[in-house]
DNA sequence: GCTATTGCAATTTTT
DNA sequence: TTGCAATAGC
């Protein structure tokens, strides 16, 4: 077995596995193979030292990083001895730790962990309640700053100096009292409790043999006095870092634990890891001269290991959808002039910050790129999903005000806020819940002296009802008997839940109940026998003479724990995630949700002054560093780029960090060329098989463009796009419709299985979404116009058919509409690709023409487009407003799509080797033909008129 | 007093 | 572009 662990480690690897030491520090930079590292000492511990794994604690961070520590572990020793190994966040350590000794610091048993809304409503209302002037946010952090640092409420209250600050303490003090009469933990209160726990009971660790900690240079002084008492007995500790990779600086992480731990153990064992077996030599040496930019860094040996490959690319844009769409053609340059050699799993797109993703997501749906989204919108945080959780929550612990007070009156009880806040102040007052306050009121056991007329006091019944029906059932059923299901369908059929989300997301409440489908199938699995027993086997911690543990009872435990599991999760995502393993995605990631993963090709864009270094950042060396942990994620290709223009339109300049004097040598100026040496040096960084010529020949042809020339490298518009801008100034609807966002792309990993489904059905939803008769009878008429223009079209095609080559075209009639909802700006290109369908006869004339030029033609046209819908939106008395709502649908996928967002697969057509696109077909001047005319116009009125429709909405009727 | 509508502001990173 | 606050209406 040994020579198992062992094997494929270099020397300071294996020194760091099997080294006697008791306390190691394994420095790794990135790409060092640290998580390799990491997990063979834990199965070195367990089969050469012959350590119990119940008697080992393996911290991360983040759950996604203790999710993969797990599954490599696993490969080690096997599942049922990794399942025994105590491996988890800190955070979910310590609520272990604490649900199952909490009753030693006075922690009742059913606590629940407040999340982040949580925490927001009770600041809020505190400060609200006291007229306090703080800005809650701001407040909230500074809650968790002080947290992090081991200053309880009081002590910082005796520290107060001036007004702003007493103001703050009182805050603070009010924020902690709400949480104890609420019984909730937050997230801080989980280590610092835990920490009191250990300290007032030692005995809880007599068991742990050892401990390791993943990622620690993001530790805070709180998980560093953990870390010192979990490992209090034995004193076995195994850290792995890197400072360079520090980017928690804002949740309050200290590299100089790293020194203090040298300090604390003297005879700490350092081992330096410093081959980098990830990146190619040309990624490494950039990352390597930005993170030396910082002078006050130690310096650090870093060894690639493979060769130079391609240099990262640093380009400029005119605006960020230009850089979205320049993206995505690289992504699909590359792909193509790779042989396929590259897939889309093996790209990703990392981004500052997760609002950044707006104008990747809409150029891939536009291009039928298919990607899942982590981080961002988390899928327990959907309101429709939150809702759910949170009527569970109450379920399971009543005493959690904030939570009744989020779920009675939703759905609408005709419970008012006034009611509610006054009920609920009243209920502070007399030091009850508000729960209870509620159930006196409805019981008549109280008088309350907010007013409550008999309407909102049978809308409180009805609450109540809910509540106590769902508490009865739980206690009744067994657990054999799937408890949590049973409960969540028992709630969902007492709220009417499929109707409330009808009601009040009518258009888009099939997706919001596949949602609500998703948590039903998640808790229906979390409901197996095996899944429950193994739920509270992995809580439960060995038994300790001496210490007293609570007991369980099955079904109510089950519940708890699975709401405490729900809080601590990222995602809920695992199944999605295993899809996402299946199907071929993109990845679109905030860097720090980045952190520890690796990709062939890597994209950073938005890298502007403000978004990296970010402008709310206090430590632009974090930021740095940020960038530099983004850049070393790339194995093989790495892109950086920036838009000319920030979110808001105004100037954003490159990031300092790639301004810098000398930093251009270490970047292209535009995308490699990717010449067929290339593509075998690129399978060799991989550690692939590299396609044949032939292969990539073929692949090759597919591609209107190979080489990254379309987008001048001086960030400027191309000559193209400009004359768009000159003339489509006033064209500003239809630049606001192109902006819309699709409702099927969702941000979350969750959710992607549920996109499938939402495509599937797109075609049907669009009939659906047009109300009045008359609309819909339009509709008729234009699918019927759109058919004969595109039969002629066809036939065009027919005769044209040496074009070169490319994407499928869209015969279908929705598919052309589709087109038209997408963005002007980058979809020229596409408006003429229905446009054009009508210009059949200039079609086949200039089907020969060289590519550049083409591309003069298109936007010759949907200039031309741009003005005819202009002049008619003046001449034409808009119609009466249709009620039809502007569907989001521009990114129909033939129905026999394998992807989820391909309105276009990258499919060749079979039966010639040329196949037609309709991209490249030139389009004429104004339209001359009537039936032409007619297609794209109405379709643009008909926007024009929804729009109205949508601003107005509500308005009538 | 509750609901709906309209108008307004805001928009880092994670447990 | 979404989420919250104030307002008018029921």
């Amino acid at each position: 077995m040994a020579g198992g662990i062992l094997s494929g480690l270099n020397a300071a690897q294996r020194e760091a596995v099997t080294t006697v030491a008791d306390v190691v520090q394994v420095l790794a930079p990135p790409g060092s193979g640290k998580t390799k590292t990491l997990t063979a000492r834990v199965a070195h511990l367990i089969a050469e030292r012959r350590l119990k794994p119940w008697n080992i604690i393996v911290c991360t961070f983040t759950v996604k990083a203790a999710n993969e520590m797990k599954e490599r572990i696993t490969t080690f020793v096997g599942p049922d001895c990794a399942k025994q190994l105590k491996l988890g966040t800190f955070h979910s350590v310590a609520l272990r730790y604490l649900k199952q000794y909490g009753q030693h610091i006075g922690l009742s048993k059913d606590f629940g962990i407040a999340d982040t809304s949580d925490s927001k409503a009770i600041v809020k209302r505190v400060i609200k309640q006291n007229d306090y002037t703080i800005d809650a946010g701001s407040a909230r952090g500074r809650i968790s700053t002080q947290k992090a640092k081991g200053i309880d409420s009081e002590q910082f209250a005796k520290t107060k100096k001036n007004v702003e600050q007493q103001e703050f303490a009182r805050v603070y003090q009010e924020y902690e009292e709400t949480l104890k009469a609420s019984n909730l933990l937050d997230y801080d209160d989980l280590l610092l409790r835990c920490c009191l726990l250990l300290r007032t009971e030692p005995q809880c660790v007599a068991n742990v043999e050892a401990l390791l900690i993943d990622e620690y240079q993001d530790t805070n002084n709180i998980q560093y006095d953990l870390m010192s008492l979990f490992a209090q007995h034995r004193n076995v500790i195994t850290i792995v870092g890197d400072p360079d990779q520090s980017i928690y600086g804002f949740r309050s992480a200290e590299i100089k634990n790293l020194t203090r731990m040298k300090q604390q153990w003297a005879d700490t064992l350092t081992i330096n890891l410093e081959e980098n077996y990830r990146s190619s030599g040309a990624i490494l040496h950039a990352a390597q001269h930005i993170i030396e930019q910082d002078e006050s860094r130690p310096p650090k040996k870093l060894q690639a290991t493979h060769t130079f490959g391609q240099r990262p690319i640093l380009r400029k844009l005119p605006t960020a959808a230009a850089e979205a769409d320049w993206l995505v053609a690289e992504v699909k340059r590359t792909q193509a002039l790779s042989g396929s050699l590259l897939q889309p799993n093996d790209f990703a797109v990392l981004l500052r910050s997760a609002a950044l993703s707006r104008a990747i997501e809409s150029a891939l749906g536009r291009e039928g790129v298919p990607y899942r989204m982590i981080g961002g919108m988390r899928f327990y945080d959907r309101v429709e999903i939150k809702l759910l959780i949170d009527y569970l929550r109450v379920v399971d612990s009543p005493g959690n005000s904030e939570a009744v007070e989020r779920i009675v009156n939703m759905p609408p009880r005709r419970v008012g806020e006034g009611t509610i806040k006054g009920l609920h102040e009243e209920a502070r007052l007399k030091g009850v819940s508000l729960w209870s306050m509620v159930l006196d009121v409805v019981q008549g056991r109280c008088k309350p002296a907010t007013k409550v007329n008999n309407t909102t006091h049978t809308g409180l019944a009805k609450f109540v009802d809910v509540i106590m029906s769902a508490q009865k059932k739980l206690a009744s059923t067994a657990a054999e008997d799937a408890p949590l299901v049973t409960l969540l369908q028992h709630i969902i059929k007492k709220l009417n839940y499929q109707d409330h989300l009808k009601k009040k997301y009518a258009d888009d409440c099939e997706a919001r109940w596949s949602n609500v489908e998703e948590l039903i199938a998640q808790t229906t699995e979390a409901s197996e026998p095996q899944q429950l027993a193994a739920m509270l086997a992995e809580g439960a911690l060995p038994t300790i003479e001496g210490i007293e543990r609570r007991t369980e009872s099955v079904t109510e435990d089950a519940l708890s724990l699975f709401l405490a599991n729900v809080t601590l999760s990222t995602a809920g995502a695992e199944k999605a995630e295993q899809d996402g393993e299946k199907i071929q995605q993109l990845t679109i990631s905030t860097i720090h949700g980045a952190k520890g993963l690796e990709w062939p090709v890597v994209f950073i864009p938005a890298c502007y002054d403000g978004s990296i270094p970010h402008s709310r950042a206090e430590d632009n060396d974090e930021e740095r560093r940020l960038l530099y942990v983004g850049m070393t994620r790339a194995q093989a290709l790495l892109y950086l780029s920036s838009p000319g223009r920030n979110s808001q339109r105004e100037e954003a300049s490159m990031s300092t960090f790639l301004a810098q004097p000398g930093v251009a040598a270490y970047f292209e100026e535009h995308g490699p060329s990717i010449a067929i040496r290339d593509v075998q040096g690129l399978a060799k960084t991989l550690g692939r098989e590299s396609p044949s010529d032939a292969v990539i020949a073929e692949s090759k042809r597919s591609l209107e463009r190979d080489e990254d020339n379309y987008w001048p490298l001086t960030g400027e518009q191309p000559p193209e796009e400009l004359a768009k801008w000159d003339r489509g100034k006033s064209n500003e609807t239809a630049w606001s419709i192109g902006g819309m966002r699709p409702a099927a792309v969702f941000s979350t990993a969750a959710v992607t299985m549920q996109q499938q489904q939402d495509f599937t059905t797109a075609s049907t939803t669009i009939k659906a979404g047009f109300v009045s008769a008359k609309a819909q009878y339009d509709d008729i008429l234009e699918e019927q116009r759109l058919k004969k223009v595109d039969e002629r079209a066809a036939q065009a095609k027919a005769v044209a058919d040496e074009k070169p080559k490319g994407r499928k075209r869209q015969i279908e009639g929705h598919g052309s509409i589709a087109s038209f909802f997408a963005k002007p700006s980058t979809t020229a290109k596409k408006e003429n690709e229905s446009y054009s369908n009508s210009i059949e006869q200039r079609d086949a004339k200039r089907v020969k023409i060289p590519l550049q030029e083409l591309s003069n033609v298109n936007t010759v046209a949907s200039e031309d487009i741009a003005n005819r819908r202009l002049m008619l939106s003046h001449k034409l008395p808009s119609a009466a407003p249709s009620r039809q709502t502007p569907r989001p649908t521009s990114h129909v996928p033939p129905a026999d799509s394998p992807y989820p967002f391909s309105s276009s697969p990258p499919q060749q057509d079979q039966d010639d080797g040329n196949p037609t696109t309709s991209d490249t077909i030139p389009t004429s001047d104004a339209g001359h033909d009537e039936t032409t005319n007619i297609a794209p116009q109405r379709k643009t009125l008909g926007m024009r008129r929804s729009l109205k429709g949508w601003n107005a909405r509500g308005g009538r009727h």
